[in-house]
DNA sequence: TTTACTAATATGTAGTACATAACTACTAAT
DNA sequence: ATTAGTAGTTATGTACTACATATTAGTAAA
């Protein structure tokens, strides 16, 4: 008996199940590519519901499911009377919706703390080809408030708002949205771990002592105290 | 009239149109936090659409158009008679639905560029800490492939194995994916300035030198060399 | 030209109906 | 005891109909 349970979680990774595709699937897919295809522009009016149902030879409920998907995607806005119109997909906002550390797996939350460190990491040429004078004295402002708050809450607090302006300085809307939809499953792993190892290590080098590389130092300096800073996380992937 | 258009289009970015969310925007969202807060755990089974639709007071419609999104983003399975199943969603599937050069805008692309090279500067951490004789020997390989096929297509497809190999080597899933769905917005925008602003410039440091240093130097040294290899690209930034 | 009223219509939602895949339970056969 | 076959059950997938409503377009009035 162990052996056929053995064989049949063995067969599910080797093969795993064919997903037939419904009707839904199919128009979603079509549809796609009609719009790609017609390339669309944001503005432009798609046919109407029961036009493409009878077109594509299905039932306009079929379609409405279609096109609710690309709707939930921001690929299309649909205003009653007027048709449906093709839209700038928000990209990261399907993201949004599936990064959830609750309902993520072990592996893929791993990935994703690994991920948001080589963000970190990779920071540092975009800030020096955009910092200003200005965003350098805002950084100091938050490292100055945070002193003698080292309590969780505050310092979870602080350590967003720090590294939130860091991304802010790349000047890159769609980096910066992205950390900062990673920074909840970062939490998630940190306190996982935290939980399993004790107390959370704080690298070497300081908020503080990242400003003082911004304001005399370059961009390889940056990202070596990014290194440090980081440093505890790095050694615990190394385990 | 004129004044009239300014005043419009004024006020659509003061308040912007409060989206009359449909049933089943309330039901996708319901759905959503009922899978949550019953902490489902992948393999468990839903209720049946029509006792969804009974509890929400909504008809099956609205709930199966509910469903067929959160089907798409890979977080329920359904599968007929047995009912649906939550399963673990596949976070980068929904991105890849959405990330196509032809949809996206002229800024979001510009974004996603600068996001590539940062990923690719990141790289260097995760690949000294996961490198195995075997992968440095593959890579020389496919450097080895490179010579004299510096023809449009091959150069393309060398590009692709070199950087895949490197991404395959973080041994981060979630990561390698990420990146290789960048690819064919970073070649369009890569082509995009190749049209305006003349041939494609290459770095001092090539994907042999690359292979060299992380046979003998360190993590630092590859991060250098990769700025350099990447540096063209970085030098657009500043224009 | 602007405002007010009217008609037309595409979407949003509800409801019914049915084919089919997939599960269950049972029986028969090896 | 396992396999094969049979029949019954049922939830999903799909189609069709119907209608309320928001929104547009057209028309009349100021």
């Amino acid at each position: 008996m162990s052996l056929a349970v053995y064989i049949m979680s063995d067969l599910k990774n080797d093969i795993r199940p064919l997903e037939a595709s419904t009707m839904t699937d199919q128009v979603e897919s079509r549809l796609r590519e009609y719009l790609k295809r017609k390339s669309f522009v944001p503005g432009d009016a798609l046919p109407k519901e029961q036009e493409l149902a009878d077109a594509l030879g299905v039932s306009r409920n079929v379609v409405r499911e279609a096109l609710s998907r690309l709707r939930m995607l921001g690929m299309i806005d649909t205003r009653k009377k007027r048709g449906m119109v093709l839209t700038q997909p928000d990209i990261l906002g399907s993201l949004e919706r599936v990064l959830d550390p609750l309902i993520l797996g072990k592996n893929t939350l791993k990935d994703i703390f690994e991920l948001r460190l080589v963000l970190e990491m990779g920071l540092a040429d975009l800030i020096y080809l955009r910092k200003t004078p200005e965003d350098v004295t805002e950084l100091e402002t938050i490292v100055a408030q945070e002193v003698n708050k080292q309590q969780k809450p505050f310092r979870v607090e602080h350590e967003i708002a720090f590294h939130g302006k860091l991304y802010q300085m790349t000047g890159n809307d769609t980096y910066m949205r992205f950390q900062k939809m990673l920074l909840p499953v970062f939490e998630y792993v940190l306190d996982y771990e935290i939980q399993v190892n004790g107390q959370a290590d704080v690298g070497k080098v300081t908020h503080q002592d990242l400003v003082e590389i911004l304001k005399n130092g370059d961009a390889e300096d940056f990202r070596r105290g990014m290194k440090a800073h980081l440093k505890p996380h790095f050694d615990r992937l190394k385990a």
